[in-house]
DNA sequence: AACTATTAATAACT
DNA sequence: TAGTTATTAATAGTT
């Protein structure tokens, strides 16, 4: 392509073959990323230079994801002994269903892309989305601490109260005999408030979801 | 490369999507032999296209042996530094995962109807969009909903023990005039909390942000 | 599928 | 090792 045609046969010279080694793997890699972005495919590729180092690219989730998906898609049409094949590799099965996240994302992302695409490349978008992950996942995290910080306070501050309500309890009968007003109170309060769940229960499941959402978040109000 | 700039995004028509990843697919397996041939280096590919229809090149021996050649090579790789990598259960982790696609894809079904979501156009993918906005919206606004009712109760709660309080303490200062332990304790606790800002001043200013994270909020905890 | 006008890749050179 | 340039190769839009 540049000065010369070139022959279809391996360089003899070491330093031009390293060089074009060096410059054609970029270009296949880029072509490769291209083909993903403009065709919607998922592509995997791994070189060996001869001397034996790797180089790889995954276009979609990990090449590990991309090697299950092949082994299960080349598999499916030569395997038909596989009826009897009930044990699934935890390992395995763990590749595949990070691949179908990575398939049901991968929609999303698409979204997000289009902007974002022209003037970034694929590290500074991947650096970009771990810089708001690691924002938002501070933000969340330092407003549910002034939550809990609040619910504690109060919960301490009950308990405080009730201390000291049961010591004026004890002070009157002490020193009259029969008047217990402030616990009768607290009672009404605790058996009123007791469907609301337990602070341990809600803080962790809803994390699985925390996937994408947009920064339009204003327009709805508020998304907390 | 030919009759205008390519802009580096899927493309939107059908037709011209199927062709030109035709026409890519091919000249990227071109180069990947030719790179192998000048260049003495082995590479495998994988392609699946947007339909999931596998295409795939090895230009040495067979796809299983460069995968397991990749296995092993990056494996190396890994297992330098694997030496304070903490056990990850597989088992657990695929169960994990296999929770968060169940999330994902019932909210899909929830939201498309169990219709099929296999060709999304970009109106779809921005009703989905937007449909994921106000599904997260909702159960974070669950989540808060909980958390207001717990704070709430516990005021309220505060609130009836203080009210106890005072009419204990009314009935020992009728009774007996100088004694005043709950006030002084109550005190205590309004001095000390007072940090805590209000709930109302928390709820909305987060908003703004709704953006990113992953799926990979066990790696974090949690990520409320 | 075949044809070009163009862009993109790159071999040789610096 | 990285930048420049003359050429070839790839391919987008068209027929």
């Amino acid at each position: 392509m540049a000065r010369g045609k070139v022959q279809l046969r391996r360089i003899e010279n070491p330093v031009h073959r390293q060089v074009t080694f060096c410059k054609r793997r970029a270009g296949l890699l880029k072509k490769a990323r291209e083909l993903s972005v403009l065709c919607d495919a998922d592509i995997g590729i791994i070189i060996f230079s001869a001397h034996g180092k790797l180089y790889d690219l995954a276009t979609t989730g990990t090449m590990d994801g991309l090697i299950e998906r092949y082994k299960s898609a080349s598999g499916e049409g030569v395997a038909a002994d596989g009826c009897g094949d009930q044990r699934v590799d935890p390992k395995q099965e763990a590749m595949v269903l990070k691949q179908e996240i990575d398939l049901l994302q991968k929609g999303l992302r698409y979204i997000y892309g289009n902007r974002a695409n022209e003037h970034m490349n694929v590290d500074e978008l991947n650096a970009l989305e771990r810089y708001l992950e690691i924002w938002m996942f501070n933000i969340r995290s330092a407003k549910m601490q002034i939550m809990i910080q609040e619910i504690q306070a109060l919960k301490s501050k009950e308990g405080m109260l009730k201390a000291a309500n049961e010591i004026l309890q004890e002070k009157i009968v002490e020193q009259h005999g029969l008047i217990d007003v402030g616990m009768t109170i607290a009672d009404q309060q605790n058996g009123h408030f007791s469907t609301v769940p337990l602070l341990e229960e809600i803080t962790n499941p809803l994390t699985i979801l925390s996937g994408y959402s947009t920064c339009r978040g204003s327009e709805m109000g508020y998304s907390f």
